[in-house]
DNA sequence: TGTAAACCCCGTCATCGCTG
DNA sequence: CAGCGATGACGGGGTTTACA
């Protein structure tokens, strides 16, 4: 349940009480009394709505194949989106924190990349090391391991500048076959993971502790396994080229939703904590309500013993 | 200690809504 | 209207917990 702590209430001048959530979290209460807010609570008439407009815009909504896609869409019609609701919670309610539109680099995110510059593409290898191709070619490397920027490592690339047409596209780290890993970024080169760190080159940061080190090197001979290379758009001709595009689209789609889920996942949490919070708000609210209602009824009515 | 249930996390798919 | 991001749903795999 949750716990109060602190409560130095007086009248007129807001005091500020402590909750502590059963999470163990702790919540600084401001003032008593506040302006009716909305219900956290979402009915799902939403939905209804929605499902309703959708019926009333398809006009050959008559074949069973839509009409089971209706229904199927009534089922699973979903309510607003997490940042929609906290950002109308938080726009009625000042302590309440907003998502932002943009990165909010709270959690969820690799630490040691969110205190670097904002990174254009951010990769996971196989081993879960994070690597950050930010603008203007630096690349981070950072370890989810470690804690800090003791992890991090930043690359400058000397000809990062825009790649050349139809030069390599970075899609995703691959393990080669000597058992390093290799990283291709733009303007045809490839970062490759060391094995022992003193091979490091003196363009690199220095490595810290048992983080591996990595190289740019221009790439040698064939692909490591499980590398697509992006290609030119006009110089696919063949149904083979064509096969490896769609492959190619396909695999950039699956990461980038990959990513996308992650970062859903971590405002859904961002999102429910809130509600838990604001629970934990309203019901210390309602107890000093009650209190104060109490004490109001013993001064209009004292009792006459 | 084995096991089933509950829970959590993740990847993928389908779909919606926005934007250029 | 195509492209893309956001998100609900689903299923798989790992972990935790309660219980016989």
């Amino acid at each position: 349940m949750v716990s109060v702590a602190g409560s130095g209430t007086g009248r007129g001048s807001p005091a500020v009480t402590l909750v502590q959530l059963p999470s163990g979290q702790t919540v600084h209460v401001q003032g008593v009394i506040q302006t009716p807010q909305p219900s956290v609570i979402h009915s799902p008439q939403i939905q209804t709505v929605q499902v309703a407009t959708i019926a009333e815009t398809d006009e050959s909504a008559e074949t069973e194949g839509v009409i089971d896609s209706h229904k199927r869409r009534e089922i699973l019609s979903r309510r607003p989106s997490y940042r929609k609701i906290l950002n109308e919670l938080s726009s009625d309610v000042p302590g309440v924190p907003k998502i932002e539109e943009e990165k909010s680099e709270e959690e969820g995110t690799p630490p040691n990349i969110a205190t670097m510059a904002v990174p254009t593409s951010i990769y996971q290898t196989s081993t879960g090391q994070y690597i950050a191709i930010a603008q203007g070619g630096t690349i981070q490397i950072s370890n989810p391991g470690s804690d800090g920027v003791q992890g991090l490592q930043a690359l400058t690339m000397t000809n990062s500048g825009a790649p050349p047409p139809g030069a390599t596209i970075v899609q995703y780290a691959a393990q080669s076959a000597d058992g390093t890993q290799q990283f291709f970024v733009p303007g045809s080169q490839v970062v490759v993971q060391d094995e022992e760190t003193e091979l490091a080159p003196s363009h690199m940061a220095a490595a810290t502790g048992d983080m591996p080190t990595y190289q740019i090197r221009a790439p040698t001979t064939a692909l490591p396994q499980g590398v697509v290379m992006a290609a030119s758009p006009g110089s696919l001709h063949s149904p083979q080229q064509l096969a490896e595009e769609a492959t190619r689209k396909r695999e950039l789609r699956l990461m980038k939703n990959r990513e996308a889920a992650k970062e859903c996942r971590r405002r859904k949490k961002e999102y429910v904590k809130c509600l838990e919070s604001r629970v934990a708000v309203l019901e210390v609210q309602n107890k000093k309500l009650i209190e104060e209602l109490e004490t109001l009824k013993d001064i209009c009515s004292p009792k006459t013993d």
